[in-house]
RNA sequence: GCCCAGGUGGCGGAAUGGUAGACGCUGAGGACUUAAAAUCCUUUGUCUGAAAAGACGUGCGGGUUCGAGUCCCGCCUUGGGCACCA
């Protein structure tokens, strides 16, 4: 059964296959299966009120005509979606409107579903996910116990991130240039108790991971940046006459000798014990006026830079030389020892520092220059900050620079002021976030004595499930330890509350849920209770609730046994299917989703929670934007927004998918164009009456084919195949426009008409299904077998070779496709066009290449 | 400042070192129509020319090559990332 249209009316045929998808369940991955799998992967969206965004169908139609062609080509295809569903957006509704998050969040996905549907996508529904389905979260609770149990998630009351405007913490990577990402907020250092996954203990593995996968470059990069690995040296400087010794981190041991000043970050331990009397006062204001900055004046006032002088002084390990110690807040505190050596011929900002401040500046590398006689050492300016050759060094003069590292780090080594070290820029994960929206972080506080006397009784039922280090912070008075909820009372659900607004001291707003928040605990069974008891103590529950980023760190395991109770997926799904073949989405998350899900992965992989793939996408690639048609970033303000069910009412979800995919390359970014899209749905027309006459039956086809039609269906059997396997869907579609119009002059045969019809699928499922059926094949095309190309029918009977003189094209003629050389130049020299070209010139060589071009050089 | 990726007709874009501008849009002319829409045909890089044809053309300046959008060097410019990380 087909539609009955007789014209191609979109509008019929659409909705019409997708309920037959959907209903049929055609796209049904199944988790037992002989056939070989494909798993394509959309980063799955954040359902908002605004609805789809043009640029979603972008990368989910790459991925749909990936997973189309694969079920093609013969494979069990699993292309999965789902919701990311917890954030802030639906939760600034609840706080506007009253009402629960949950509702809004079921509404918005609902919408995104049949808006997703409607593009008629081959997506295996039954395998939906949403991350705030306490099923799922269940799953990201039970990874954040095994996270704690390890100790890889501790609290600390570091200074933090706070954005008063959102009035919550945020994650390094959610900071940018002393604003938020997500709103461009201003945000300000505050210092609060919070939850801390130890990523850092993943540097180098999410570094090295890195080598193995197959990621655009610049995403790696970005990473690679962003864990920031460097080696060099710490080294310890006694503060004079004999005071404790200040360790400072280098990369650059060999301009030990060019030191001429230490710096502390202002928040250094030793700042309070050396400042020398005199010097307080002064020292205390600027400690104070640093800590005032928020670390966006901190950064944007980088150029001018401030600081001041402790009065103490140390000494250089290496020669004895005394050198000044100051206060400086161009020193950070969170990297490195919070403490630098200054060696400011040779380092941009010391060099700046020192001039403002009038610190001698003693240059320790001269540059190398060229002359007659060979190399020469030269001075030139300063600050030098490039490898040279060492001076003013002692017995180390002469040495190149990075043998004079190797040397002094030697002896830095040997004579016990220093050591080898590894740095990273990467900081721990910031995990809290004080809001409502989001997942419940599984953690009852206990007083310590209550805390130590299970423990010490041996009959604690968290005893195995804590870290080696007590989780613990003092409030009132008292210190609080962290212990699980026991795992069997997983998913810890939200409480109802009336307020979902955060407070502005940061406390969350599950705080207002006294009833949750303060319960009893039976520490030998774990059992909960709201009244005490016997055997019960008083606890608290943790009122933080996770990141955003937490649902989205494993989702890709979930699809595949989205319903499996035992654990977060069905270690026989999970053999089979492995991880994503393909995964695809926004370069946006470059840092943020891909780094805290590579982390995730890794760490589930260490405990055997998984047990086939390290990396958790080994094949990553980003779509591009999708601007207006200006030009400019798509935005209500620029009035440039083009609504996708808009098109899709105008001219159907094939040509949007078609128009997205034809508009460039998938990874470029590219505008909008109103009429472009008018080009794609002609096309679709175009078919359509090379298929269809005007009663709507399928038309008579010629019995067999036009040589040149045969030959054009395998050149376009071969360009879309190849196209789509290498994600160039704009210029397989081209070819499919060339392939129609050719068709349309010449006709074709029926067997041509299918295959072409089978090339099409993809990009436009729901007119090939359409047509397919009327033409009397058997539903659904996505399963027919891929059509293959014949390399004979490629070969062309003639060739035109083009004649050069010089390198420029004068003439072209046709030969028989084997013709030799000889021939070529044969039938060359009988053209006058070209003879005339040549006349009376010398020939100096005459260059063919095979069935292209004869190309003769003549003298001048 | 540092690190990437780009810059090709009026527009989106195509081009294993070998016919620059495929395909599509737009514009112009025409057919069909009472008319419009839709559809179809022709044409559409710039300059000279009636035409045939020629010259010039891939951000700019050099270079390598028989031949460069493509490779190399220097610069301009747009976009992205990082930015006191010692």
């Amino acid at each position: 059964m087909s539609v009955g249209c007789k014209n191609y009316n979109f509008r019929e045929i659409e909705p019409f296959w997708q309920k037959k998808w959907l209903e049929g369940k055609t796209f049904r991955a199944e988790n037992e299966s002989e056939k070989e799998k494909y798993y394509v992967l959309d980063m799955f969206p954040y359902p908002s009120g605004a609805g789809l965004h043009i640029g979603h169908p972008e990368g989910y139609t790459a991925s749909d005509i990936l997973a189309r062609y694969k079920w093609a080509k013969g494979y069990n295809v699993l292309h999965p979606m789902g919701w990311d569903a917890f954030g802030l957006p639906a939760e600034q509704h609840a706080i506007a409107t009253g009402q629960h998050p949950s509702t809004n969040t079921e509404k918005n996905i609902d919408r995104f579903r049949e808006q997703i549907q409607s593009l008629g996508f081959a997506i295996d529904w039954e395998r939906e996910v949403d991350t705030t389905d306490p099923n799922y979260f269940h799953w990201t609770q039970w990874i954040f116990l095994q996270l704690f149990k390890r100790g890889l998630a501790y609290v600390d009351d570091k200074p933090v991130w706070w954005c008063p405007e959102l009035r919550s913490v945020l994650a390094n990577e959610e900071v940018i240039n002393g604003r938020s990402e997500r709103g461009d907020f201003p945000v300000e250092r505050k210092n609060l108790r919070q939850w801390i996954l130890r990523i850092t203990r993943y540097a180098d593995r999410l570094l090295e991971g890195l080598k193995f996968i197959d990621w655009p470059d610049s995403t790696k990069r970005q990473q690679i940046a962003w864990i920031g690995r460097s080696e060099g040296v710490e080294l310890n400087f006694e503060i004079a006459p004999s005071g404790p010794k200040i360790s400072v981190y280098t990369t650059r041991p060999d301009t030990l000798c060019g030191v001429t000043f230490l710096v502390l970050a202002p928040e250094h331990e030793l700042v309070e014990p050396i400042i020398t009397p005199e010097n307080r006062e002064k020292i205390r204001e600027y400690i104070n006026s640093a800590k005032r900055k928020s670390d966006l004046e901190r950064t944007d006032l980088a150029k001018d830079k401030s600081g001041v002088f402790t009065g103490s002084f140390a000494k250089n390990p290496l020669n004895g030389e005394l050198i000044p110690i100051w206060i400086a807040d161009y020193v950070l505190i969170s990297y490195g020892t919070g403490a630098i050596m200054a060696v400011p011929a040779h380092d941009d900002r010391d060099f700046e520092f020192a001039q403002k401040f009038n610190i001698p500046i003693k240059r320790v590398i001269a540059s190398v220059g060229d002359s007659k006689d060979g190399k020469v050492l030269a001075s030139g300016n300063l600050p030098f900050c490039s490898e040279g050759i060492l001076v003013n060094s002692g017995e180390f003069d002469g040495l190149a620079t990075e043998e004079a590292a190797k040397k002094i780090t030697e002896n830095a080594e040997r004579l016990g002021f220093g050591q080898r070290a590894v740095k990273y820029k990467l900081r721990d994960w910031l995990f809290s976030r004080q809001r409502y929206w989001g997942e419940p972080i599984p953690i009852l506080w206990i007083e310590r004595k209550h805390y130590d006397r299970a423990l010490a009784e041996k009959k604690a039922y968290f005893a195995d499930k804590i870290p080696a280090n007590v989780v613990s912070h003092k409030k009132d008075g008292l210190e609080w330890c962290a212990i699980p909820i026991p795992e069997e009372q997983l998913p810890l659900k939200l409480p109802e509350t009336e307020i979902y607004l955060p407070s502005d001291d940061g406390e969350s707003p599950l705080v207002h849920a006294k009833q949750w928040l303060n319960i009893f605990v039976n520490l030998k069974t774990g059992e909960i209770a709201r009244e005490g008891k016997e055997n019960f103590v008083s606890a608290i529950r943790e009122t933080n609730t996770m990141p955003q980023w937490a649902g989205s760190c494993w989702y890709h395991l979930r699809y595949l046994s989205p319903n499996y109770g035992k654990g977060l997926v069905d270690p026989k799904a999970e053999a089979y299917w492995k991880s994503p073949d393909f995964y695809i989405g926004g370069a946006e998350h470059a840092v943020l989703h891909l780094l805290y899900a590579r982390f995730w992965h890794l760490f589930l992989w260490d405990i055997g929670a998984i047990s086939v793939a390290e990396e958790p996408f080994t094949k990553l690639f980003h779509q591009g934007i999708i601007l207006g048609s200006d030009g400019q970033k798509m935005s209500k303000s620029r009035g440039n927004v083009v609504n996708p069910d808009e098109v899709i009412r105008q001219y159907g979800a094939d040509s949007l998918r078609l128009y997205e995919m034809f508009l460039g390359p998938l990874e470029a970014m590219k505008p909008w164009s109103t009429q472009g899209i008018e080009g794609v749905y002609r096309f679709l027309k175009k078919v359509w009456v090379l298929f269809i006459d005007g009663e709507g039956k399928a038309k008579i086809f010629p019995e067999k084919d036009d040589p040149g039609v045969d030959q054009l269906l395998n050149e376009t059997i071969k360009k879309v195949t190849e196209d789509i396997e290498a994600l160039r869907f704009n210029t397989a579609i081209a070819q499919m426009m060339i392939f129609v119009n050719g068709a349309q002059k010449i006709g074709i045969s029926r067997q041509t008409a299918v295959s072409f019809l089978q090339l099409l699928a993809p990009f436009a499922p729901h007119v090939a299904e359409e047509l397919w059926l009327r033409l009397g094949e058997k539903f659904p095309i996505s399963r027919a077998k891929w059509p293959i190309f014949n390399a004979s029918k490629l070969v062309k009977n003639d060739r035109k070779i083009m004649l050069q003189v010089n390198g420029k094209v004068r003439d072209e003629i046709l030969v028989d496709d084997g013709a030799s050389r000889e021939e070529v130049e044969r039938i060359a020299w009988q053209r006058s066009r070209f003879m005339a070209f040549l006349e009376g010139k010398e020939i100096l060589k005459k260059i063919y290449i095979p069935g292209k071009i004869l190309n003769i050089v003549l003298g001048r």
